[in-house]
RNA sequence: CGGGAUGUAGCUCAGCUUGGUAGAGCGCACGGUUCGGGACCGUGAGGCCGCAGGUUCAAAUCCUGUCAUCCCGACCA
């Protein structure tokens, strides 16, 4: 390939709107313009690495047994009302209507019409395992599009469902994708790390997230540092050991405290002169499932999901200050679990051992102190509510986590039977029982990957190109292409490069030997070839982009270093 | 959804306060000189100043509405 035929339009600004370093770098570098907001055309090079990405995708999921299909991305309604989703999935589901007016989405996932698909011709127990999955795009109207590829409304996505037997099968299912997924972000050249996470609005038991590891990712995540133990895990799901109180006092009479205009727990405990962990927190929340008061010490915060699987709530939304005042009779800020009515109490473990602790007395500038869980209150249900933090002790072997941040490339579940339940996918056994078949769906975010790949691997002159999704594996360049030697060896360069099989790119443009260069560090090529000054003497310069280390050689030996570097 | 900001040439931006009919740098085209880290000189093309109303003799500029884009937040009592 020449670059003077092939469209890579760099530029020498950064366009006002990127914020992110992918996003930045990925315009800049001529991989991606916007259409819309969260909706990018891919140029050229974004697509040569979107193909690499898709390709290791496609062979580690074939070697598992995955079987590649396309579904519609348009879809029927009838098959969300089928499954319910169609009232659960909200704004973010794409909803349009054909000239009949009838109802249609378009697929932000699609377990509904694989399962149809399925359920058409799935008769016996002999046709399973079955692993089908697709590469397409999806939809997803977020609230908030942001950060360029990491976050779209249009993206493209790999999306496999495995359909089993029993629990067993899934089993099997799910190690073979977990260990498909290693394989593919390995592959890719990313450093990533699987964590345990909550499996969401898409329902299911057990699931896993694959973050590639970047200090700019949304995501956050804890982890053991001690290897032997490896539990990691999405924030929203991370556990931690509950802490009980070191020094267990005797518990006093309950005493009620005038707090004027103390509402918070930064307040309360600069007025009261105590710390944060022997104040609760109660925080009131409006569910689908009604009111609910949450209980955690003042030092903590409440982790929403966990509060959500707690009460089984689908919905679930802080109470405002009027429902705040009609329930505790007081204004925000001084509402307690004492004497509360009309809400169900979730406590916190850690609340639940709380000795003379401080509440708010459902009155107007005032708390309750010498609180004591049991007898002043009682609670209809004790959960782990935390939201985790740095430093709080290993669930599994007391350690103190650690975070770090992380892209969200892939995510596993155990869907279980929630889908072919609600939507009649059964076969029969070797006794002619009908049985509901267990699914299984995991997913990869493609476009995301790619730019994933690009938070985790720039310097300050631009992108780094792992070499597996590397759009072109070598760029050639003649530093001046009125120098026929110059030209000349380049151009062998290049031929023996292609004819080897290596991906390389010649930069044959008539640009002054600083554009190239900055172009070529921009785009990020893992390796650059320069027929330059030695060119008289058959010599050309291999370049390693991620550490700069340059060495003079004969043409002759480019293809052999070229192999060494790729197979390092 | 709430808050903030911004829409002027392909990109980055100035001009707007104080209305008088549009500018710079980069990029692009052509000519010339250059050629190992985003060259220089000259010539030139390129703009319903986001859109729609309004005020005015006159609007990029003032007013109203609207659309788009970006950023922050989405309730810790």
């Amino acid at each position: 390939m020449r670059a003077s035929e092939y469209l890579i339009p760099t530029l020498r600004e950064t366009p006002a709107e990127a914020e992110v370093i992918s996003h930045r770098l990925l315009l800049k570098a001529g991989f991606i313009r916007k259409s819309a907001s969260g909706i990018y055309t891919l140029l050229p090079l974004a697509h040569r690495v979107l193909l690499k990405i898709m390709n290791i995708i496609r062979e580690e999921l074939d070697r598992q047994g995955g079987q590649e299909i396309l579904l519609p991305i348009l879809q029927p309604a009838e098959l969300w009302l089928e499954s319910g989703r169609w009232d659960v999935y909200g704004p973010e589901l794409f909803r349009l209507k054909d000239r009949h007016g009838r109802d249609f989405c378009l697929g932000p996932t699609h377990e509904e019409i694989i399962t149809e698909l399925v359920r058409g011709d799935l008769r016996s127990y002999k046709q399973l395992p079955l692993l089908l999955y697709q590469i397409q795009n999806k939809y997803r109207d977020e609230r908030r599009p942001r950060f360029g590829l990491l976050r779209g409304r249009e993206f493209i996505m790999k999306d496999l469902y495995s359909f089993d037997r029993d629990e067993a099968g899934l089993e099997v299912s799910y190690r073979k994708m977990f260990e498909a997924y290693n394989r593919i972000f390995s592959r890719c050249g990313l450093v990533f790390r699987p964590v345990e996470a909550d499996s969401g609005p898409i329902g299911g038991s057990v699931s896993h997230e694959f973050m590639v590891l970047a200090g700019s990712g949304e995501a956050l995540v804890l982890y053991c540092p001690h290897e032997e133990c490896g539990y990691a895990a999405n924030v929203e799901k991370a556990e931690s050991r509950a802490v009980r109180p070191q020094v267990i006092e005797e518990p006093r009479p309950l005493e009620l405290v005038a707090t004027p205009d103390m509402r918070t727990v930064e307040e309360i405990t600069a007025f009261l002169g105590v710390g944060p962990k022997n104040i609760v927190k109660t925080l009131l929340y409006e569910t689908d499932r009604g009111l609910y008061a949450a209980l955690v010490r003042g030092d903590r915060e409440l982790n929403e999901v966990k509060l959500q699987n707690a009460t089984g709530a689908v919905r679930l939304e802080m109470a405002g200050p009027e429902t705040v005042q009609r329930i505790t009779g007081a204004p925000v800020g001084f509402a307690g679990p004492v004497g509360l009515d009309g809400v169900e109490l979730v406590v916190d473990e850690e609340v639940a051992f709380m000795v003379n602790c401080i509440t708010g007395a459902n009155r107007a500038d005032a708390h309750y102190r010498n609180v004591q869980p049991g007898r002043d209150f009682s609670f209809d249900r004790v959960a782990d509510l935390r939201l985790v933090q740095e430093g709080d002790p290993c669930p599994r072997c007391d350690r103190p986590l650690v975070s770090a941040r992380g892209v969200e490339v892939g995510q596993v579940f155990k869907l279980g039977t929630k889908y072919s339940e609600a939507m009649g996918l059964t076969y029969l056994d070797e006794h002619g029982v009908e049985r509901l078949v267990v699914m299984g769906c995991y997913g990869i975010g493609v476009t995301r990957t790619l730019a994933a790949a690009v938070e985790q691997n720039h310097d300050e002159h631009g992108i780094i190109w792992p070499v597996a999704i590397a759009p072109f594996t070598v760029v050639v360049v003649p530093v001046n292409v009125r120098d026929e030697i110059q030209v000349e060896l380049a151009g062998k360069a290049y031929a023996a490069l292609r004819d080897a099989g290596v991906d390389v790119l010649l930069d044959d443009r008539a640009e002054r030997p600083g554009v190239k260069f900055k172009d070529a560090d921009l785009v990020g090529y893992p390796l650059r070839v320069t027929a330059g000054k030695m060119a008289g003497n058959g010599l050309v310069e291999l370049r390693v982009r991620k550490t700069g280390e340059t060495r003079l050689l004969a043409v002759e030996e480019l293809v052999e270093a070229v192999r060494a570097f790729l197979q390092a």
